[in-house]
DNA sequence: GAGTGTGAGTTTGATTCCCCAACTGACATG
DNA sequence: CATGTCAGTTGGGGAATCAAACTCACACTC
């Protein structure tokens, strides 16, 4: 039984090679050792998703950025900044003397895209009152739905259930047993 | 042709009620209006999606989550107070005398089910070096993919394309003509 | 060549937020 | 009566944030 769709690449553009954020390691997070909290901890600051939601939406440029999020401009290069460290965004020079640059996004960057749309949908259905934005699927509007590629079947959250891997931790908490020692 | 796989439904359990957060208007959001500021607005701040994380893990208690998150615990009574507001979580007394609430998800909260498994695979993939949480769907590995419900096509970003929705506003940013008048 | 404009920040000073640790209040337990 | 639990609240110091002005290097205009 052949899955109906193909599993979603990740990381191919990367091939194997280190992770193009500096990967956190779990004692750089606080409480349970979580993608949840290594991603809060590179895009979770304030401004963070608005400037990517420009660069998204096409948008290169520090003063576009700026205007289009109302972010305070020392704010906003500091976030750029941070996104540029963690692998999300690259700077690329533009203009010489003055030096000049735009910001765009890598691989892991790219990869935020479900991200966003999971975002935009539930931005559009439970925090403001009309969809102010929206995707097109090509020449149709989106209607975004999760699915399983390794069985093809629509995702419903009673079929599934979380998996805790980090050692010494389960879903109630810290694991008490040898814990410390 | 109809569609293989059924749109997703949004809102059902709130039947065309009012919002159950206290919905955003265009004003009350910084820069563009959009649906991932608003969203921002309502879970961006430090804290929120961790708390949210826990929740959704099946932590209710205070303590729990002040404990698996590592959260300051003033700051994770005001973020579960906002939450609470926005209308994402709710408080349940279980026990009076003295009073003590338990903290559940909402319909609202739940349906950030898709935002949190889209940074929980992000996060896995992009911010650690191994994954430390992972889902279950019936008996093999979640391989989660998207999907537009309305041609049962599986998203690949270069076929979709955004389309700003806001009055005054396209993807560049505020439009000029008669834009303040 | 003086003045104005553009672009990407940086600096400044006041405000706000955040963290930590200790404390509170109402009970349950020993 | 002392201790423990639970869900917070309070206080003080430090860090981050904000708005607005400023810088620097150039381009364009008159």
């Amino acid at each position: 039984m052949k899955p109906p769709v193909a599993p979603t690449d990740r990381r191919l553009d990367n091939g194997g090679a280190p992770l193009p954020s500096a990967a956190l390691a779990d004692h750089d997070l606080p409480g349970r050792p979580c993608p949840v909290a290594a991603t809060m901890a590179l895009i979770g600051e304030k401004w963070s998703m608005l400037a990517l939601r420009e660069v998204f939406l096409g948008n290169h440029r520090f003063n576009d950025i700026a205007r289009n999020t109302g972010a305070p401009r020392d704010r906003l290069a500091a976030r750029l900044r941070a996104l540029e460290a963690a692998g999300i965004l690259e700077r690329r020079e533009y203009s010489t003397a003055p030096a000049r640059y735009s910001y765009h996004l890598t691989p892991a960057g790219k990869a935020l895209s479900p991200v966003m749309r999971a975002i935009v949908t539930w931005g559009n259905t439970w925090a403001i009152e009309t969809p102010r934005m929206g995707y097109l699927h090509h020449d149709h509007e989106l209607e975004l739905t999760e699915v399983c590629a390794t069985c093809g079947e629509q995702l419903r959250s009673r079929d599934t259930s979380v998996r805790v891997l980090a050692p010494g931790w389960d879903t109630t908490g810290p694991i008490e047993s040898a814990a410390t020692g």
